[in-house]
DNA sequence: TGCGATTGGTTTGGGCCCGAACGATCGAGC
DNA sequence: GCTCGATCGTTCGGGCCCAAACCAATCGCA
């Protein structure tokens, strides 16, 4: 949101059209940087590992989940990868049509849908995320503590829950 | 990415597909994390703020540019929030069909489009922002130090540029 | 001055994204 | 057994999202 202009900048011009209202700048910035970083990161990683692999980058986290618990029920996968029930439908049955997933209605719930991997799946899953992981490295190079950088992200995920 | 299951079972399973490899964790902790936030921020403002407003997140952004630059090339809307001008160029004719904005051939050069609001543009930004400002305060009230947050997001933006 | 290369915004096509509505299934309590 | 409410995945409609193709305007450079 905030972008090439200074921060300072910013504030001024806010300032001047709201300047009987107390505002946090400080929060302002940090919101607004939370969307400038992830907008990039994805934006990069969509760029140098997804794109060659003709994935976007809800079908990778989707592949990603499925991958590390081998079988999940479509409920799990939508939770885990914070998006709707209705993208992952759509994204499911674009990653089914390829080879790379399958689903299975559970045989103890009938209302329940469970998704595996396919050999192809795993293969390409395999091959690409030790790349998605060597950018993740290069990503965060210049983050001087990554424990108390996911602290302080994940305080963020829980004060919005 | 990395959901309600824990960190060091999420490693785990990891290792025990790409044990022959070196991976980096903590790298991997940061990214995931940084999504969790930005979607459940995201997701939270949209409902509490822009839903009654019947305004998308994207063209919340639109308006809060040009609200504070007041006129605008569009291509600097794009690069400031952070989207390709192919979706600004949508989300422009959705806003300017509901007479939030308005767009001009700029008289200096006949290839810009300058972006400026309404007086009804005007009068909603005026309204919504403070309450966005609220809930950007709530969402960062456990962030102990928001200037090293905001610099350690401003950090990994820098390091996918 | 002329003309090829560059820049800027729009259009197009395909995919993601959500809320709401829907049909099927399950389970608790009678 | 039966029913009512809750849960699950899918479908539908509308909007966002991008890359690539496109056209108009401008610039660079001889």
């Amino acid at each position: 949101m905030a972008g090439p202009h200074t921060l300072a900048e910013t504030e001024r011009q806010v300032q001047a059209r709201l300047g009987d209202l107390t505002l946090d700048f400080e929060a302002m910035a940090v919101v607004s940087n939370l969307f400038r970083a992830a907008n990039a990161v994805r934006n990069h990683l969509e760029r140098t590992v997804l794109a060659p692999a003709d994935l976007t980058w809800t079908a990778f986290v989707v592949l990603w989940v499925v991958w590390i618990w081998d079988r999940v029920e479509t409920r799990t996968i939508a939770a885990e990868g914070g998006f709707s029930k209705a993208t992952l439908s759509g994204v499911l049955s674009t990653l089914e049509s390829r080879g790379l997933v399958e689903r299975a209605r559970s045989e103890s719930d009938g209302r329940l849908v469970d998704v595996t991997l396919t050999t192809a799946g795993r293969k390409l899953m395999r091959g690409l995320f030790p790349q998605f992981n060597d950018e993740e490295r290069a990503i965060t190079r210049h983050v001087e503590d990554l424990g108390s950088a996911a602290a302080m992200l994940r305080a963020m995920t829980l004060a919005t829950e």
